[in-house]
DNA sequence: ACATAATAGTTCAAACATGAACATTAAACA
DNA sequence: TGTTTAATGTTCATGTTTGAACTATTATGT
């Protein structure tokens, strides 16, 4: 059997899914890079994220929107109720779960923080014409519909 | 200052480069799942797909195109190696560096996880048209280009 | 009501990634 | 040549992520 002939490296879509992750890849890491004058990571911003967008929300509801295991939320949350930038209050409805919302420091240190990440994805998508932007968020939107039962 | 308006959920960039990152991240999952039956994790395919494409490249040049530091590559070969998918010799010109390339095993083992990739990624990728799907390549090929030395 | 299921959050140990400091070897250059 | 600078790979301490087991609380079913 000639197994060359099925080698995905010759696929269009292989090709082309590969440059998608290598772009996230490479602008993750240069958002860690600029984040860290905030003394901020990644993961902490899609925190302060959520939860402006989202207030009172859940620890579970959160990890779900962050794709993330519950622990890593047990574990992530600590350091930045600590800063005094979200409030954990527990519901009184149902004794389970803590409401989580941002503080005004959190607030703050997000918008600074959201300045920062903004300016990175407007240098990596300007490159694209605004039909094309959207035309890329559209596909990766069905993507996300297909996988994310998996 | 009315913040509002620079939020940046209204911008079209924001919005859809964040489908983008989730895109990404619902597949390495996936991807994580579909691979642990072959022992073996997305990192490690990336190893594999590498030496398979670059034979003799050294672990320096591995961590480049990975995107990793040089010491996460230490720590993830002994296991590779261990299981026999891959051999680290020494260069005879320069005794610094290791030379790294795949065995029978290995080989074999990769054509096995590039069925799962692959077919991971036609799943997600069908959904669009070839001329959207090289598009959205291309696109990203340039947002690494830019960002690559952030 | 009572027993059973499911859910929210935590704890803990293991796997993993990271960056700085280090040893060895090679290259540059005086 | 001899000295300095750079490159390769390793080690180690630190921080992060994960999943399984656990507690506490609520929902479900008989």
């Amino acid at each position: 059997m000639n197994i060359k002939q099925e080698l995905p490296w010759d696929n269009p879509r292989f090709r082309n899914w590969v440059a998608v992750a290598r772009a996230c890849h490479v602008l993750e890491r240069a958002l860690a890079v600029k984040l860290a004058p905030l003394d901020l990571k990644p993961a902490q911003l899609d925190v302060l994220m959520n939860l402006y967008r989202h207030p009172g929300m859940s620890q579970h509801d959160l990890a779900r929107k962050l794709l993330v295991g519950r622990s890593n939320i047990t574990m992530l949350l600590p350091q930045l109720e600590s800063r005094g930038l979200l409030r954990r209050e527990g519901d009184e409805k149902d004794k389970r779960v803590l409401r989580l919302t941002l503080t005004e420091a959190g607030t703050e240190l997000l918008m600074k923080a959201l300045k920062v990440h903004m300016a990175l994805i407007e240098k990596a998508m300007s490159q694209s014409t605004p039909e094309q932007c959207d035309m890329i968020g559209e596909q990766m939107r069905k993507i996300y519909d297909v996988l994310k039962d998996t």
